[in-house]
DNA sequence: TGCAAAGCTTGATGTGCATCAAGTGATCTG
DNA sequence: CAGATCACTTGATGCACATCAAGCTTTGCA
């Protein structure tokens, strides 16, 4: 079955409203369907883009989980972010017409692609798609403020805890637990997005459950104390 | 003099190039010119804008210098960035209509006031501007993938050395010395940018300029060995 | 212009996390 | 399903940077 053949239409996916404007005329929504005609599966392990690649499309995730990470010559590897359903990637590449870092599926996944002229073009005569995309990438900076706050004042402890709160607070927008989740990724991969070494991770992990916040099982978390995490993060500093 | 009394007017800028899309035709010309009517001076220590005020407006630098900083109520505070002529700044006010850092002048500046609404207005009509306007919240995004990397996995040497080829880099950009600058700010703000502690800063640059490197005289730096600075950067990574 | 405050440097000491290392438990694959 | 690989945990040790402290220089303001 060819990807086309898959009915394609943004007016009746049940994630529309994580990545696409609401509150649109029926007219309106027709418009956005032209956005997307391909949906493209990703598997475990997978690339959906990589540093270098010509930009033509952003990406919605439809289903499965993804991370972003900047690799440099000299062998440094920062992960920069991991997506969920509803979110988008992508953007790092509309400044230079090509992408700056690489994206992996850590599950099977399945992704919209939006040819980024068509957004640009459906933008000019949709105001709320254009304020839409403006959104988007005012969000992916502000969400970097953040990550920046975090690694550059925050002790692996704070880091670690913000971290599972961020992860679970986005996993129940989507209508899971507030308070259990599956980590689709490696601690190796948790330290780089946070700056730290993979022990420092693990060793973090188990201080929290002996502390009788977690309960961790390799990448089965339950969070049994959010109280305490929450205040671990906004405390203390210098 | 009231602000109005100034001529203002994009097309006859010279900074024009820096901050607005290029190649545009008379009229596209015309019709940005409507963007910028105010110009607004801003003084040293002065804030052009805070955290949780209302976002109404971007800013383009015409002169001077800014830190935006995030403030936390526990006390931790991140400076996200500097910057200086020619830069646009308030983009993290889009997505919740409020801005979402504290943007405070580090020597007296004058800036071009650019409602966002007209921004879109416009960008609706005239594509250059519209794609512009895209590119530039593109490059603020690589750019904090930037400061990632650097706070995740850089040391002291590295991030500091990192940060003085990035500023001389862009001065240069702007008709400044490749080797001379002067900086801005202080040894606290440098420290809070790059995760480190005033006293690191200190001591890095005094190590710097032990070793030839640099000549630091107070905020007067002289970079003696660009290319050894830049093999620092990428150098030894685990 | 003179004093206070702010900014910077340098030294001594402490500590949080990295590094090195070894072993166990999970998961993949032929 | 057996062996290999990968992921994770935990302990011992080391080091880069933070912290604490004191003195110096520059800047700003009454």
């Amino acid at each position: 079955m060819k990807p086309e053949a898959i009915k394609v239409a943004c007016s009746n996916c049940n994630l529309r409203e994580l990545c696409m404007p609401v509150g649109l005329s029926d007219q309106e929504l027709k418009r956005l369907d032209d956005l997307v005609t391909v949906r493209r599966k990703v598997k475990r392990g997978d690339t959906l883009f990589t540093n270098g690649e010509q930009f033509t499309s952003l990406y919605a995730i439809r289903t499965g989980f993804f991370k972003t990470s900047l690799a440099t010559e000299d062998g440094r590897d920062q992960v920069t972010g991991f997506q969920m359903a509803g979110e988008i990637i992508g953007l790092d590449g509309i400044v230079n017409d090509q992408h700056s870092c690489d994206a992996v599926a850590l599950e099977d996944a399945e992704i919209c692609v939006i040819p980024f002229e068509q957004i640009e073009e459906i933008a000019r005569e949709v105001t709320a798609l254009q304020h839409h995309v403006h959104k988007i990438m005012s969000r992916e900076i502000v969400r970097e403020h953040g990550v920046m706050l975090l690694l550059g004042s925050m002790r692996a402890e704070e880091r670690l805890a913000a971290f599972l709160l961020n992860l679970v607070q986005r996993l129940h927008a989507r209508g899971f637990s507030k308070s259990e989740l599956v980590l689709r990724m490696t601690r190796e991969e948790i330290g780089s997005y946070l700056g730290l070494k993979l022990e420092t991770v693990s060793r973090t992990f188990s201080k929290f459950a002996d502390e009788g916040m977690l309960e961790v099982k390799q990448r089965h978390v339950r969070i049994l104390n959010t109280e305490a995490l929450q205040s671990l993060v906004n405390s203390s500093a210098t």
